[in-house]
RNA sequence: GGGGAUGUAGCUCAGUGGGAGAGCAGCGCCUUUGCAAGGCGAAGGCCACGGGUUCGAAUCCCGUCAUCUCCA
């Protein structure tokens, strides 16, 4: 090692060995959101984007490939996420060096690659490299003994550095079934003083030991054998090869730095992290863990957000929100209480930028999620502060000192206040929590979620049985090498001959009048649902034999209702069998809904449009997060951060019509994934291209909109019709969602809106344009009218009130008043009996009554002496209104109730003074 | 996908089955040399939405939606 290589260039000598050297392909680094595979919540290592050419049903142009791969490793199986930062060694986020060969070069070449790369061109130092290879502990599998013999013939290479381990370190399976294969692994001796285990009495430096001397360096997986069940192996047609070397690990060996996190691509977000907290090294290396979990979080969540995953509540959105706050509360004991992340993520920008151009791209909105987060999460805190005060002062109050693991959980479960800050702030107040109890109360709400169901299965038990099909039909020559031939482009109609019946998941040679049944042939227009859009529907019907003339009767007829792909090249119709029966060999015409079809197309396009308008209304930050285009109706959800005002939805959908009145051409191209890239296209995450992409532009000179999609689209943009936005709302934290419509459906909209617009003028006898006056004034007119009437009212009630005021029973000195006040409502019952007690403010008793709805309603009034007397106006009521049908309460000077029977008033009222003589005390 | 919490005046929230409230903001008048402020007054509410229980629901029950939050 002479001189230290920086990081970036240490990367790019890694991909410019494969390609110049070796005539590697170099492929860029897939997104950290897997396309197409639901089992998989972040990309974690180099093979993912890889994965369906292992499986045999992906191919690519090139047989040789280098990348350097963005991975997450976090939640998962092993959520680790607290331990990260804590040690030199872990990372949420790395990257993973690698070359592969899809049936190419294998072994040989594989090995002396990597020993010339490690050796020569970064010059380590050979006599401190070991390499393992596998030996079966069973003897079931055989050992690599080729690996080995290659190792050795390594210049530099000590036969006595070459290893034989077992399955756990050497042999590498994707999942329970399917590719697999042994591996070999190169070692580096870091030398003696690496060893964190010399205490140990012992301890023994070595190989795939458990001190920190010995590092894994690079893993070449040997892709041999096809597992197909949990004993057995077959040997693959094609051998290939899949590397993988942890990228911060081995800048770290090359600048010789004991932790990962002092290798010079983390040193500018360091340097600005000391830049706010004034420390120097020294300080930062005494307080480490703070500033590794900052600078890893904040690389982690810039490139996840660079990705399209920004901080929310469910999912990847949810990781990125956990990483944030982790890292926003670690920058508390920094004594950072400001926002500060968008600091050490320009630190981040600038380091990757470079390289991952997406970080410079999304740089606004990077800064921009990791500060509103950073707000959010101070605010979570702080209302949860609020709730642990009162706890705590619960706690307090009952002399207790420990506050119970539970309530700690509710605190961060319901309110997401930190476990490690309900602790801090409780022992500021010389108080404990109980750290056992929250565990367990974390590990009963793990299971009362349900945890492990999240992910659905994957590929049907059919998936063989399909794969079997496409086989047999390629075998008799009734299929091509690619399948099924698919062109939901330019063909809506197509004639062919029927090759396979599926009913009920078996081939069948017929199917009969209402069976539901799935149909093969040779090709097909029908789109299958992808990318949002859509499947198509129609009709498969039997074409009449040019010879006879009578098969009219015999002629069968199936109608498609979906689409889909149950195995590589297979395209099949799902449809009902409507009349006749279709045989296999059968000719037949496949003909698309016309109709619906030019209705999908008209949204697909729009869909396209209004991407474009948020762009240009509310900047490159809005970004497609999911998407459906069915005939009625396309939906849209973005990355926004806050609702849409009106003005912004009247801005988008104006935008979007003008565009339509302009007609601009849609320009369809095949190019490549890079081409289209280059010219600007927008690629979506989570969708996932070949390296041949369908790129999708409108607008000639100045194009103002350019993605890569598969799906089907009007001529021009004229056709899509008027564009209506029906409604906008949240779809999930920090996801906006738009409805909308076109061409037919929005036709139908104006014209019921015109239809309503016009009736309710018609009533209101006025015209549309002076409809919202009429309303307003009328509304108002309403208001006042309601004001009066309850004025009137109670003036009406006060005049009978005022009239029978005086018509009271004595029961010895106390004044009993009954009265039925027919004008009366509620209120005003409260309101005389108020005044009446004003009146009497002592010694007296009042039952009041109306008649709302043909109901009894009734109010009692006490005054507070008579109360001590035994006199409760809750008792008082109830007795009264239990003849009536009814119940009542209230406080014991004033009670209300209500009946169902208003012509037992009078009698109920008499027995008022009985009531009260007894139970006067 | 599942668990918990919240939804009341423009804002922050109180209100445990019977009169929908407070503070702040806004409006009017008054006090004050001015500022800061103080006093008086009026206005502002489908108590998220939809069902149910009840004589009666902001309040209890069920459902929906939205926001916050945790687990996967």
């Amino acid at each position: 090692m002479t001189e230290k290589l920086g990081g970036a260039e240490i990367r790019q000598t890694f991909i410019d060995f494969f390609v110049e050297k070796a005539g590697h392909t170099f492929v860029p680094s897939s997104s950290l959101v897997p396309g197409g595979d639901a089992t998989l919540l972040f990309t974690n290592a180099g093979m993912v984007q890889f994965k369906d050419v292992f499986l045999g049903t992906d191919k690519r142009p090139y047989t040789r490939a280098v990348n350097s791969q963005k991975c997450m490793r976090v939640a998962g199986k092993h959520n680790d996420l607290e331990d990260v930062g804590r040690d030199d060694t872990h990372h949420t986020f790395f990257e993973m060096l690698g070359n592969w060969s899809f049936g190419d070069y294998y072994k040989k070449e594989a090995i002396a690659w990597a020993w010339q790369l490690l050796t020569e061109v970064w010059g380590l130092p050979k006599e401190h490299l070991w390499a393992t290879c596998f030996k079966d502990e069973k003897g079931e599998i055989p050992s690599d003994d080729e690996a080995a013999e290659y190792w050795r013939q390594q210049p530099g290479m000590d036969a006595g550095r070459v290893l034989y381990f077992g399955r756990k370190d050497n042999f590498w399976e994707m999942a329970e079934t399917g590719p697999c294969g042994p591996c070999s692994e190169i070692h580096f001796d870091r030398g003696a003083e690496y060893c964190d285990k010399r205490d140990e009495p012992g301890h023994v430096c070595r190989v795939n030991g458990d001190c920190a001397r010995y590092l894994e360096l690079w893993n070449l997986v040997f892709i041999q054998y096809n597992r197909t069940s949990a004993t057995h192996l077959d040997p693959l047609p094609a051998t290939h090869v899949d590397t993988g070397m942890g990228f911060e690990r081995i800048v770290s060996v090359l600048q010789d730095v004991d932790s990962n996190y002092k290798i010079d691509l983390f040193a500018s977000s360091l340097e600005a992290l000391r830049g706010l907290t004034g420390d120097d090294e020294a300080q930062m290396y005494a307080n480490f863990t703070p500033y590794r979990v900052i600078v890893d979080h904040v690389r982690a969540s810039s490139f996840l957000i660079a990705d399209g995953v920004v901080p929310g509540n469910i999912g990847r959105n949810y990781i990125c929100r956990m990483i944030i706050r982790r890292a926003a509360r670690f920058g508390g004991k920094l004594g950072l209480d400001e926002p500060f992340l968008a600091r050490v993520a320009e630190a981040v920008i600038e380091t990757y930028g470079d390289f991952y151009p997406e970080l410079v791209k999304n740089r606004a909105a990077i800064l921009d999620s990791l500060t509103r987060e950073e707000i959010r999460f101070a605010r979570t805190v702080e209302s949860g502060t609020a709730h642990l005060d009162s706890m705590l002062a619960e706690l307090r109050s009952q002399g207790a000192q420990v506050l119970a693991g539970e309530k700690a959980f509710d605190l961060y479960a319901t309110y997401g206040l930190p476990f490690e800050i309900t602790r801090d702030i409780a022992k500021e107040r010389n108080l404990d929590v109980d750290e056992e109890g929250f565990r367990a109360a974390m590990d009963e709400h793990r299971l009362a979620s349900g945890g492990g169901k999240a992910m659905g299965a994957l590929g049907g038990e059919d998936a063989e049985m399909y794969a079997n099909l496409v086989a047999a039909l390629q075998e008799k020559g009734k299929l091509g090498a690619e399948g099924v031939r698919y062109d939901p482009y330019t063909k809506l109609e197509v004639e062919g001959e029927i090759l396979a019946l599926v009913v009920d998941g078996t081939p069948v040679e017929a199917a009969n009048a209402g069976d539901l049944v799935e149909v093969v042939l040779p090709e097909t227009g029908f789109y299958v649902e992808s990318g949002g859009q859509v499947g198509d529907t129609g009709v498969i019907a039997s074409v009449p034999s040019p010879s006879g003339k009578g098969d009219r009767g015999e002629g069968w007829q199936i109608n498609v209702i979906s689409m889909r792909k149950p195995a590589p090249g297979l395209v099949v119709h799902v449809g009902e069998v409507e009349r006749g029966s279709p045989k296999v060999g059968d000719t037949a015409v496949a003909a698309v809904d016309r109709a619906r079809r030019k209705d999908i197309m008209r949204n697909h396009t729009a869909t396209h449009l209004l991407h474009a308008a948020l762009h240009h209304v509310l900047g490159d930050h809005a970004r497609q997060a999911g998407s459906l285009v069915a005939p009625d109706r396309l939906r849209f959800d973005f990355t926004h951060p806050e609702a849409l005002t009106a003005e912004e939805i009247e801005k988008i959908e104006r935008y979007v019509n003008e565009r339509v009145l302009e007609d601009h051409v849609l320009k369809i191209e095949q190019k490549s994934l890079q081409e289209a890239l280059d010219s600007g296209a927008t690629a979506l995450f989570g969708e996932k291209y070949g390296d041949v992409v369908r790129n999708i532009m409108m607008g000639g000179e100045e194009v103002f909109s350019n993605e890569l999609c598969g799906g089907t689209h009007c001529g021009s943009s004229g056709e899509v019709g008027t564009f209506i936005i029906t409604s906008e709302g949240s779809a999930a934290a920090g996801i906006r969602r738009i409805e909308a419509v076109t061409g037919r459906a929005a036709y139908d909209l104006i014209q019921r809106r015109f239809r309503v617009l016009n009736q309710a003028a018609a009533m209101m006898a006025t015209t549309p344009e002076l409809l919202l006056e009429k309303a307003q004034s009328a509304l108002n007119e309403i208001k006042e009218m309601r004001h009066t009437i309850a004025h009137l009212r109670q003036n009406l009630a006060a005049a009978d009130f005022t009239r029978v005021l005086d018509e009271t029973s004595q029961v010895g000195e106390v004044k009993v008043l009954t009265a039925v006040l027919k004008e009366a409502d509620v209120d005003t019952l409260r309101q005389m009996a108020d005044k009446f007690r004003a009146r009497n403010p002592k010694n007296a008793v009042a039952v009041l009554a109306c008649v709302v709805d043909e109901r009894p309603m009734l109010i009692a009034a006490v005054t507070e002496d008579l109360v001590e007397r035994g006199i409760k106006a809750g008792d008082l009521v109830k007795f009264v209104a239990a003849p009536l049908g009814g119940g009542g309460g209230g406080r014991p000077t004033l009670a209300q109730a209500g009946g169902k029977d208003a012509a037992k008033l009078d009698d109920a009222l008499a027995g008022v003074v009985g009531w009260v003589e007894e139970h006067l005390s």
